[in-house]
Formats: structure tokens, C-alpha cells, sequence
DNA sequence: GCCAACGTTGGC
DNA sequence: GCCAACGTTGGC
């Protein structure tokens, strides 16, 4: 729903309560975040906690690195234009917006997890070239998303409320287009080879939960991909 | 426009 | 708690 939810225009910047780390049980499949790290009970931490490196703490790992979808191309949802690619993001006041509309419970767990200054792919989805086309950089941790109680907003949610809000977004501010578009289409061969190879991108979420619209991304595939940059397509 | 993948809902 | 039906995502 980034993708199906991103929209233009800037968030209203007013902060209201924090959305409350407890959540309803309806809400348990995503409650856990990316929680499915096996629990070893007992298992002694590997400690292989490098800075920036999805690191094993206790049973979770912690990402540093994001890949964010949005739709740039043009298409209405309950009356609305969710289009918002890369250049619409340029295009605001400081080149900042906030990414609302998520409405994804294992988004939303990963959108809390964002920390100012880390870098996110701004990855456009369901359009004629899917594919990377910039970086961002988190500019403001999680906070209520408006939209979810705007009833009129596409991403409405009646069944949320402002003491406890339900959805969750950040502000995110353009870094640069990579030096090409890196298609889809390109990550997706990498992706195939590295299943065998055993290479960087041979678990990327991208390709093993296809439709996560926020999703992480461990050093090594946010380095393969921008080594991609310097290749010239064939 | 088709449809595979997969998340959510609700009956039982 | 299981699982079939349904809805959404998003590539092609």
C-alpha cells in the first residue's frame, strides 16, 4: 500500500501521541514485526553485531537498510490519484513527505523500526517499469498516520482510533536518483543466479514476499544493489 | 486485462 | 484453530 498508498502532499507535521507499542491481538500476524527469527530458546547470541549489519540481537534482527514502493504512474482509488513517484517526492517542500497509506501490519512493524539518517531504495511498483529509481533518507521516525482517520482518505480505517492509532508512518527526504533505474527485471536475474551462487540477493524480500511495499534490506544486498549502478545494461 | 501470490475474514 | 472464500498487490 505505500505503493497502494503513497500520495502526495505533505503530511500535516503534527504529532500526536505515540502510537502505543501495545496493539490488539486482531493484529498479532503482524504484531511480531518480522518476528519469525526462530527463538532458539537458550541459543547464546551470536553477537555478530557489526554496525550497520542485520544484526542477531537477542531473537531479531535489526535493518538499517529499507526499500519503499510507490506507484508513479497514475491510478485512482476511491476517487483518488494514488500517484506519487520519485520525481512527485523531489517536488515537495525539502524534498520530504511522509509516507502514509500503509496498511500492511509486517510494513507498519518494519516503518517502527526505521531510525533517522538510514537509506531506503524508493522503488517504483505497479507501473510500466517497475524497478529502483532513487534513495531516500529517513528523516522522521514513526508517528500516527493522518489518513487513517481522514474519512474521506482511500486509506481510511474505521476501525482505528486517535488513542490508539493503528497505522503508522515516517517522513522520508530524497537523497539522489541512482545513477541508472535498476529494473526489476535485472534484480530478479541476480536474484535467480544468487539462489544458486549463494550471492547477495539470494533471499532479497523483493522476491521472497513479493508484496511487502516496506521491506528491509541487509548491507550486503543494499551494496550489491548500488554496485548495479556502475553496470552498463547490456 | 489476466492472474499468481498471499494477506484477511469469518464460518464452523 | 482450521481453512475456504475473498480481496489486494503488482508483475507481466
Amino acid at each position: 500500500m505505500p505503493s497502494r498508498g503513497k500520495k502526495r502532499g505533505r503530511g500535516a507535521l503534527k504529532d500526536t501521541k505515540e502510537p502505543a507499542f501495545k496493539v490488539a491481538k486482531s493484529e498479532i500476524s503482524g504484531e511480531g514485526g518480522e518476528s519469525v527469527p526462530v527463538k532458539t530458546s537458550g541459543e547464546r547470541n551470536p553477537g555478530k553485531t557489526s554496525a550497520g549489519e542485520a544484526s542477531t540481537k537477542g531473537t531479531k534482527k535489526t535493518y538499517t537498510h529499507w526499500l519503499m514502493k510507490s506507484e508513479p504512474e497514475s491510478r485512482m482509488e476511491k476517487g483518488v490519484d494514488v500517484k506519487f513517484g520519485i520525481e512527485d517526492l523531489k517536488a515537495q517542500l525539502n524534498q520530504t513527505a511522509c509516507w502514509d497509506g500503509v496498511r500492511n501490519y509486517q510494513a507498519r512493524n518494519f516503518l517502527r523500526e526505521m531510525k533517522v539518517g538510514q537509506m531506503a531504495f524508493f522503488y517504483h511498483s505497479n507501473c510500466k517499469e517497475p524497478g529502483i529509481a532513487g534513495i531516500v533518507k529517513v528523516v522522521k521516525e514513526a508517528y500516527p498516520d493522518h489518513t487513517q482517520f481522514e474519512s474521506k482518505d482511500p486509506h481510511y480505517d474505521a476501525s482505528s482510533s486517535k488513542e490508539n492509532p493503528k497505522w503508522c508512518m515516517v517522513d522520508v527526504q530524497f537523497v539522489r536518483m541512482t545513477k541508472r533505474f535498476i529494473p526489476l527485471a535485472e534484480l530478479k536475474l541476480h536474484h535467480q543466479a544468487h539462489k544458486i551462487s549463494g550471492g547477495a540477493l539470494k533471499d532479497m524480500t523483493l522476491f521472497t514476499r513479493q508484496r511487502l511495499s516496506v521491506q528491509p534490506l541487509t548491507v550486503e544486498e543494499f551494496e550489491f544493489v548500488l554496485s548495479l549502478e556502475e553496470e552498463k545494461q547490456h
